[in-house]
DNA sequence: ACCTGAACACCGTTCAAGT
DNA sequence: ACCTGAACACCGTTCAAGT
């Protein structure tokens, strides 16, 4: 047994409190194990002080995940493209990127209005080549809209997903999760092939491809549909 | 002040313990109230015992949760349509709606990969009615995944709006949600319209519609852009 | 203004003891 | 097999008291 381990060295450098240092340990925390892991108290002990001291600095802990989220809001990229479909696929997977790479707070997005300078401006980059290419309005707000839906929710779902796979005691994430849509797949296998004519050949495409892969699927099906309600017109473009 | 209230009508009838009544009282919570609310320790009370009492009928809190969420997917109604596009889109109405009477339940469904007799049964009478129309394998069954991601974001984001509505103390829901959305809108109108020319002239679309219009729309968009990965083809169906 | 210890009113889960 | 009280190790938030 090793002696008592040196004190001043165990975790980091103890920081001074402020709401960014406090946001900064909470973004540590939400990146690695997800927002149900974020205690008022476990913050306050990174700071070797009580869970009372951080209400000088946040009103509550919504308060504090609202400001873990504004931060990362921030960091979604600029949509790049040159047609609205590129733009909006850009924006779509660029959004989704950021989310993927902060655990679940993707989670709070659900019933918020994103706000911001920065959004502002990605709102109007791609609303106005919308416009642009003959969009119908509603198309186009209504559009943009669900898109954003469907980022959180498969953003979501591939953070539970890697959970489950994790949770299987430290095997390779990509292992278990092929086991366990395996498990899923035999299950189905195993249904009668007369009471279920149309599941049993669909087995192979249902089970295929990876969360990338559905993700660009469902954003370009989708923007076909966009497309599908832009009246066709011989318009002269002036621009392009 | 009246006399003390008769302790046999406070409340319901306390029943008697078993894996049902405490699914029943879960659902109960999550109906009105979310899947937040619901506590070992508060079901537990209804049944005049301690928490430790409900171990016997579920392994744990989680089992539990999965227990409801399961007596809901199975109130899932079977779709129906003449069209695989009528079909789909009576599958995600119908999907939708059941969740939308249950709280938040269907934030469980993220990740989860939905079973039962009567869920299969349901899959198998959509994937036939894609495959005799000719939608591709992939495209049918990446499909109903995308889509049913986005009924669950819809359901989710409708559960999280409706709270934060009846949030402001009691005043009409709708009347709340007209005015949330406006203050949001008058933020967005605030905007130079020099700087910003493609938001400004949006903003009625962007506010515009209810929740069942949007949900819709974004449904018929998905299936529009599903049809468009339809090979045509002069092709002679045996049946219809 | 910022920080703190102690307390309040909660959690989920376990465990030894009962029937 | 089912139930229970008590305990353990947590929560978020408040409050009086300090600087």
């Amino acid at each position: 047994m090793p002696p008592t381990p040196r004190p001043a060295a165990r975790g980091r450098a103890r920081g001074v409190l402020s709401l960014e240092a406090i946001v900064d340990e909470a973004m540590r925390i939400i990146d690695r194990e997800g927002i149900d892991e974020v205690s008022m108290r476990r913050i306050a002990g990174e700071f070797d002080t009580g869970p009372a001291s951080l209400y000088a600095h946040v009103a509550n802990k919504d308060d504090l995940l609202a400001h873990c989220l504004r931060r990362v809001v921030s960091e979604v990229p600029m949509p790049t493209g040159e047609t609205w479909q590129e733009l909006v696929r850009s924006w779509a997977v660029g959004t989704r990127n950021t989310f993927v790479a902060h655990g679940d707070i993707v989670r709070l997005t659900f019933g918020t209005i994103a706000e911001g300078p920065k959004f502002v401006d990605i709102m109007e980059r791609i609303l106005g080549a919308l416009q642009d290419a003959h969009v119908p309005p509603r198309v186009a707000t209504w559009g943009l809209h669900v898109l954003s839906l469907y980022v959180a929710a498969d953003a979501y779902e591939g953070w539970i997903m890697g959970r489950i796979f994790e949770d299987r005691s430290g095997r390779p994430t990509a292992e278990v999760g092929q086991e366990y849509f395996q498990q899923f797949a035999e299950r189905l296998a195993a249904l009668p092939a007369k009471q279920y004519p149309a599941i049993t050949p669909n087995l192979t495409s249902l089970m295929s491809g990876g969360g990338d892969e559905r993700f660009a699927f469902g954003v370009d099906t989708f923007i076909a549909g966009m497309a599908a309600q832009v009246p066709a017109e011989g318009a002269d473009r002036a621009d392009g």
